[in-house]
DNA sequence: CTTAAATGTCTATTGATATAGACAACTATA
DNA sequence: TATAGTTGTCTATATCAATAGACATTTAAG
């Protein structure tokens, strides 16, 4: 971890780019053997920035909790973070992550009856004005928000998915009850951008933090579709895995 | 888009968090019908901010080449794009792009000859330490920098691949050239960060912009790992799509 | 030709960001 | 119990980020 660097007036303080760097550092297990970040003065002289400018992105992180400075002792690292997610014909939430935490949650944050707009009777393959269920989730592993997704659902199949969801938590659960017994990714598209408003509320980031978004189409096992969902993930947080 | 709202001392500048909900209001395609985006002194109302803090969030955007600025008339939405790329068994990177531009190039950056790092040697299932050949190289797309790419070969079967690459410009005829008629891709992991200085010079970014990363591993059709990359994307000009 | 509406430029002020240096307080260890 | 190494705190200074206001310049439309 030699020489780097850093970007200057490009509007993001040079103690967050630090903090993102350190965070990245730490998740990818570069300070496992010591458990400990480098001292002050090392990582100044590494970034090529003052002391007290390390120190900003260091209480930042314990802010999160990363990390936790002890005095006469150095920085030691509280936490470390970044989901993989395996992408595939039978991609779900909970089973993908569920070796790699304690503990997986799904909350259903909003519901909604609509009729499908141009963009979504495009992927589910029906007309524009079928009545759809629209479901806001939030996806939790031990206990940090991971994802927040928009799912919609053709509501004669579907119309009462939402209760079913809120009682189990489980989409799969809820297709299963109502008479899909499995069911299929068929095509997942991604992309990144910055945090909006939302983002920065219901997955708990900063302003500037980037967000990985999966637009992605289920079809039961004829071929039908039965689900397209949005879905935006804490990109410094997962890592998508796509095996073939 | 009413009231929306900027966060204050997080360490990312308002210019550029209003920059970047600017230009993704803009791909959403939220100004399609007038061209333009709207005045300033409209902008500092609906973020709540100083018309001189919307001019730095659009000077950002013009220097991407986003927007245009005409005094009289209003701002100029110039530009607004994102290549979609495949993501399978068979992902190369002009086959999957060809039908969305008019001409795909790949241009070789640097090689160099190296010995295996722990990483690379695992991806690769060799010993580390192992000879490898490195190439650097660029992707573009009707002379626009797409991404950027290092990619590792065995040295025993792919010595003078950077030869055979550089005068053909495809990895898939040197591969051929080199007795491997065909491959495939095994693994892709994708996540996304901040882009460094490497990117900006390299993919024409303006700091704070976002990279997505993709790191995969082909195969021959034996099985045997014949190539490891690691790829950096703009961001803003693609998504990526994974048929299942 | 006027005028409204838009961007361009300038000055001034305040708060956040970053650097610099000095020294205190604490921890582990020789 | 010294001592080296580390985090904590303080003061001072310079630059960037943001606000505020005034006015110039350009464009399009009446």
């Amino acid at each position: 971890m030699a020489g780097q660097k850093v970007q200057r007036q490009t509007g993001v303080a040079l103690w967050r780019q630090i903090a993102d760097r350190i965070r990245t550092s730490i998740n990818h297990g570069d300070f496992d053997e010591s458990g400990m970040v480098p001292p002050e003065t090392t990582l100044a002289l590494q970034f090529g920035v003052n002391r007290h400018t390390i120190r900003s992105a260091l209480a930042a992180l314990a802010q999160e909790g990363i990390v936790r400075a002890v005095q006469g002792r150095g920085t030691l690292i509280e936490r470390k973070e970044r989901l993989s997610f395996p992408i595939s014909k039978r991609t779900r939430f909970s089973q993908g992550i569920g070796d790699q935490v304690r503990e997986t949650r799904s909350v259903l944050l909003a519901t909604s009856d609509e009729t499908a707009s141009a963009e979504v009777a495009r992927y589910l393959k029906i007309k524009t004005g079928t009545p759809l269920v629209r479901l806001e989730t939030l996806g939790q592993a031990d206990h940090r928000p991971v994802s927040r997704a928009t799912s919609w659902f053709p509501a004669d199949r579907f119309g009462n998915i939402a209760e079913i969801y809120r009682s189990t938590g489980s989409i799969t659960k809820a297709f299963r009850e109502l008479g899909v017994p499995d069911y299929v990714r068929v095509v997942t598209e991604i992309t990144a951008t910055h945090a909006d408003e939302s983002d920065l509320a219901d997955l708990q980031l900063s302003p500037g933090a980037i967000v990985l978004i999966t637009q992605a189409l289920n079809t039961d096992l004829d071929n039908v579709p039965v689900q397209y969902s949005i879905s935006r993930f804490a990109a410094d947080r997962v890592r998508f895995t796509i095996e073939n």
